[in-house]
Order: C-alpha cells, then sequence, then structure tokens
DNA sequence: GACTAGAATTGTAGCGCTACAATTATTTGT
DNA sequence: ACAAATAATTGTAGCGCTACAATTCTAGTC
C-alpha cells in the first residue's frame, strides 16, 4: 500500500494464490490458461481461492509471456448514429466464438485513427479492424510493417489489409436506376466530408454513370459533414430547391439525413413522393418509422463485421485477402 | 519468422532500434517515455529510425515494468441509439486531455458486462467507467477487492466506486409536473426492461409521487425492452389507448421511443399535442426535427462522461466520490 | 511389491520494458 | 586549466506470466 500508482493495490499474482491453494505459481496459470492440464479437484481448489480474493491474472504478462492475445481491436469513426451497432454486433459475435474479447475505440479524424492504431499496435492486438479512410499517409505502411493482421471494412479496393465490403457502385447504379425507372429526372446527390467519407464518395461514380447514360444531368450535388445529423437533410433540401425548383429525387447519404430532407419537405406543405422522391441509405431503424416509409439501400452490416474478424483471425496465404458482402435495395413509400 | 503465432512478425524491440540508433534500449525507452532526458538530436535520430522501422512499444512489456497504464476503459450497454454519443464524447476528452486513451467495450446483459470487466481488468486499465446497472452479484466485489479505480455514471446512490449522476428524480418529478400543468390527467408512464434499465427505471417512483400528490392515477405503466427501437413507441400507443382512449399524454424513456410513439399518432390521425401529449427523454438529435418538436429531458450526457474520467483519474481520500451533473426540461411543441 | 505408462505438477529462463541508481559527458564558473 | 555542477546516457534487476522441459504422482499390470 506504499505505492498508490501501482496497478491494483492488491498487487495480487499467481504466486499469492499458488500459496493459498498449496500449489506452484505454475499449476494456477495452468488452471487459467490449460484448464485440462489439472485434476478437477485441484483446480477448484485454486479458482475458488481466486475468486475469493478477486484475482484476475494479469494479461499484460501473459501476453507478453505469451506472445499472442485473445484481443482484437476496432477502430470506429463515430457512434453518433445507429449507423456501426449491427457491425459492431458482428464484430462481437465472432470475436467471441472464437475465444476473443473487442474493445473499440472511436477515431473521428485520420489523426485520431492514428493514434487509436497506436494504442491497439501497443497493446499488440490480435488483429484490427478499420473502417475505409481516409486515413493519414503512414497508417498503411505502419501496418504493415507491424505484421499485425488488419482488415478494412466498408471501403473499395485499396483496402488496407484485407477488406470487407458490399459493392457500393452497384448499390448506387441500382438505387439510382430505381429512381429513374420511377419518372426521377431532376436527382440531387447528396455527398459528405470528414468523418471517414470514403465510404460514401465511392457512391458518386455509380450515380454520375447511370445519369450518364440516361442522358440526365449529375451535377446537382450538395455536400454535408459525416458528423451533422439531421438538420442536415432540412439545409440541403432547401439549398437543392433554390437551385432547382422542380428537383424531384434525392439520394441521401445515411437515412439520418434523409429523415431531415423528409421533415422538412413536411414542413414545407411538400409531398412525398409525389412532389419529391426521397431516399436513404444505410436501414436506420428510423427509416421503417417514417410516414412515408423511407426507401434504403441495406448493407449487410452483421455479416460484415462477422466476416471482418473471420479474415483477421482465420487469415492465411492460401485464403482470400477480401470478402464481398451482399446488399438489398428496400424500396418503400418514399420513392 | 518460425513462429506466425508470434505479436508482430518483425517482433521489434527496443534492442533493435537502439542498435540502429547507436545508443542504448535505455535511451531508447527515455525518448519514449521521458523525452525531456534526452538530447534532442539524440531523440531525432532514434525517432526516425522507429518511425522508418515501423516501431510501436509494446504497451504490455511497458505497463509490466512500469506498474501503470494509461488507458482508460469503459463499458457501454448499447450503440444502437444515440444515448451514448456525448457520454463518450466527454470521456474520450477528458482521458486525451490527462494523457489518456479510451478503449470501449459493448456489453448488453450483466453477464457481459461482468466478461467485459475482467478483460479490463486484464489489461490493467488505469480506471473502468461503468452505466448503471442491474450488475451481476459478484461485481461490485470483484472491483472493489482489484482495486482499480471506478466510476458507475447514470445510476443513483449506490453506484460501484464513485459516482456521477444527474438528478433523475427531479427530473422525472419535473416532467411530471410540466404535464399536469398543461393539465394533463391520464399520462401513461413507460418503463424499460433490459440493458441495463436501472438508469429507467429510477424514474418511475418520481413520476408516482407527482401524480399521487396531485390525487392521480399512476397505473398506466408499460414496458418496452432496452434495445427495441421506434417500433416499440407506435406499439406501446396503442396498447395504452386500449387500456385507456383518453389517455393525454405518454411519458417516454427515450427521444427514440417518443419519436415512435409520435409517428403512430401521426399514422392514427391524433393530434400532438392536442389529443395526446408526447414527451421523451434523452435530448436526442430527432427530436428537434420532429414536427412538433418533442418535450425533453436533457441530461448534461457530455460533463457526466468528462466527470466521470475526472474522478477516476483525480479521485483520493479528500475527494467527494459522488458528482451531481445538472440537467434540463427543454418544453418544446409536443406537450 | 516392482515396474511401466500416463497424468499431474513443478522448475527454468525469458518475454520487452522501466524505476532507480550508477556512470559518463558536457557545461559553467573561477 | 581545473573543479564542480548539471545534463545525458547507460546498467541492473525485476514486473507477472508462460513455453517448454523436467520431475513427481497415480493407476494398472504382473
Amino acid at each position: 500500500m506504499s505505492e498508490p500508482d501501482r496497478i491494483s493495490s492488491k498487487n495480487l499474482t499467481m504466486q499469492d494464490i499458488a500459496k493459498a491453494a498449496g500449489v506452484s505459481p505454475m499449476t494456477v496459470s495452468n488452471c487459467f490458461r490449460y484448464p485440462d492440464r489439472v485434476r478437477p479437484k485441484t483446480r477448484e481448489t485454486v479458482m475458488n481461492v481466486a475468486a475469493q480474493l478477486g484475482y484476475v491474472p494479469n494479461m499484460s504478462a501473459g501476453l507478453l509471456a505469451a506472445g499472442s492475445s485473445q484481443v482484437i481491436g476496432a477502430v470506429l469513426p463515430s457512434i453518433r448514429n445507429s449507423a456501426f451497432y449491427r457491425y459492431v454486433a458482428g464484430l462481437r459475435q465472432a470475436a467471441t466464438e472464437r475465444g476473443h474479447e473487442l474493445i473499440t475505440m472511436i477515431a473521428e479524424t485520420p489523426e485520431e485513427e492514428l493514434s487509436a492504431v497506436q494504442t491497439l499496435l501497443g497493446l499488440r492486438v490480435a488483429g484490427i479492424a478499420l473502417v475505409a479512410g481516409p486515413h493519414v499517409a503512414d497508417l498503411r505502411q505502419l501496418l504493415a510493417l507491424s505484421g499485425t493482421p488488419v482488415v478494412e471494412s466498408w471501403g473499395g479496393e485499396d483496402a488496407i489489409g484485407c477488406g470487407v465490403a458490399y459493392d457500393v457502385g452497384a448499390a448506387s447504379r441500382e438505387l439510382t436506376q430505381h429512381l429513374i425507372k420511377q419518372g426521377r429526372r431532376r436527382i440531387g446527390f447528396v455527398q459528405v466530408l470528414g468523418g471517414g467519407e470514403q465510404r460514401y464518395t465511392m457512391r458518386f461514380p455509380g450515380f454520375q454513370k447511370v445519369m450518364f447514360d440516361a442522358g440526365l444531368a449529375d451535377n446537382l450535388v450538395l455536400t454535408v459533414r459525416a458528423a451533422d445529423g439531421f438538420g442536415s437533410g432540412a439545409r440541403i433540401l432547401n439549398e437543392f430547391l433554390s437551385l432547382e425548383p422542380r428537383l424531384d429525387a434525392i439520394l441521401c447519404p445515411t437515412d439520418v439525413v434523409a429523415a431531415g430532407a423528409l421533415f422538412e419537405c413536411q414542413r414545407r406543405g411538400l409531398d412525398i413522393p409525389g412532389d419529391i422522391a426521397i431516399a436513404g441509405w444505410g436501414d436506420y431503424d428510423i427509416g421503417r418509422q417514417l410516414s412515408p416509409t423511407l426507401t434504403t439501400i441495406t448493407p449487410f452490416s452483421f455479416d460484415i463485421g462477422a466476416g471482418a474478424v473471420k479474415m483477421l483471425l482465420e487469415g492465411g496465404a492460401e485464403r482470400p485477402n477480401s470478402l464481398l458482402t451482399p446488399y438489398a435495395l428496400e424500396v418503400r413509400e418514399s420513392t
């Protein structure tokens, strides 16, 4: 108790548990790490003593000695809206199934992402799950040099380490084609800035291609920041209408932005989809509750998360280093 | 490379950096840990070599040797809705200001929470931030025995370790009084089950007291699960109306549930607040975008997070072990 | 009881870093 | 030039656990 800075005021080690249980420290270690190597009676004695004294093995020491970790680290750009909860649920389940724990860190800027990755590398996690960029210039090299398995999801073909993604381009094209098939001709496209915007900007080329092929203009483009919520939907609706009063559709980056635009239409007395069709992306919960219900793109987020962990922990030279997950176009009342 | 299970395929240590930079391993260590002890020229040489080789110090070894950690662990019940993003932002900022990193783990059940806490104890984090219970029976004792600083936020007077919270009872009473002052007499109260429901159930006594004092019935109570989203708001609205067709207000546990109830009112052609007043809780983004805008209770979530880290890292016998943060009643159009 | 094989337990050295102390190098003042 | 003080660098032992090997214990057979 003379060292208040120590990790645990009790500073229990396996030595202490061993003494109290009448066995060697190695037996204590084997009880925790290789329980099958220990006679049930002995193991029960040891574990009871440990529980009684509140002993939890020091993972750092174990990691250092064993040279391997059972912890997966994930970096997320935001938990503000519900974009990643299914992805994280997939990460968690896949990690748990494989005897690993998932820790997450929030990183809203590329610089914060680098810092988070450095922490995870320092912790010598078993693998790192990233979300699409942009990343700071040094990140790719740092991770390559580290040798830690890395998977980048939600991005495109230049993933750091392995890649897990759905075909964003196909989804974008399909959604745009849907709007055109509904008779929409003046379609606004909402871009995103900040907060790992790569996963959004990848959608624009698909929009452009379909608009070009249909002989329609693709220059009705406005930008919201990734960190913005519902209010940005209202704002861009108003801006689109001042740019093009006959606007007849908006393709939004998330269901949150779409909901905000939808609310603003209602405030302005515009009929959806009679006057303006609104499409979202991401199949957030709110989309199903709006009136009219929101058309959206559904990435299989849980599968992305589960696939990412699978690639981290089961990767090898003979395994593919990218995984394509499905998506679905959910056509509802708003288009 | 004969050991693919090693943490890093490169297995760089300070010894390697020292050789390449022409200094001792201790100097490399001092460059990272006590940069002021090293001559700038030497430090520059060492850090350049380290960056070039992609060396990140092994935090486990450092933690073991130093006996202290710069990592704070937080356990969250959910990231599904945006309940905790400001809280986490507060945690992050306060940790960063104090030279610490924040890692988070998701734990949806008390058993998962225990597992998460064990991981964090194994990592010998500098402190653990919990969210209100219910907790498994052994958690309190485990944490007390561990000696790791703990703070529990969003709960009440029986916090594990230190406590950070706002006066939930006062908020509940004030919101109920507001509804009564608006002429509401048949008020439905929505309870929550699962997902750390303690922070919700704490609100009911305040509701009961104010209703009792006003001579009104407090038995219009329905329950949603914490994991439910907007749809549960629609469901409980319908159930309340079948219980009490003259229902004139609902007090919801979150703005998400309230938004769901609001959407259902609109679908049923009920006027808000003319026919039914709807109050939420939590000041989620969506509340401000609805028409009508949603009355809600605003906890100062960021302050709770920041205060929690402050108590973890700056606690001591002479410091208080609980912190009360403010809240605000945001009266908007829905009541 | 003696022997053998397998199960269970224990011993050893080292994982990568660092607190603290010791040594060396540099700077300052006379 | 020399001495003293300060700055910078380096050495040592150990943090708590474990891979691998060695030793001890137990059960079965003759």
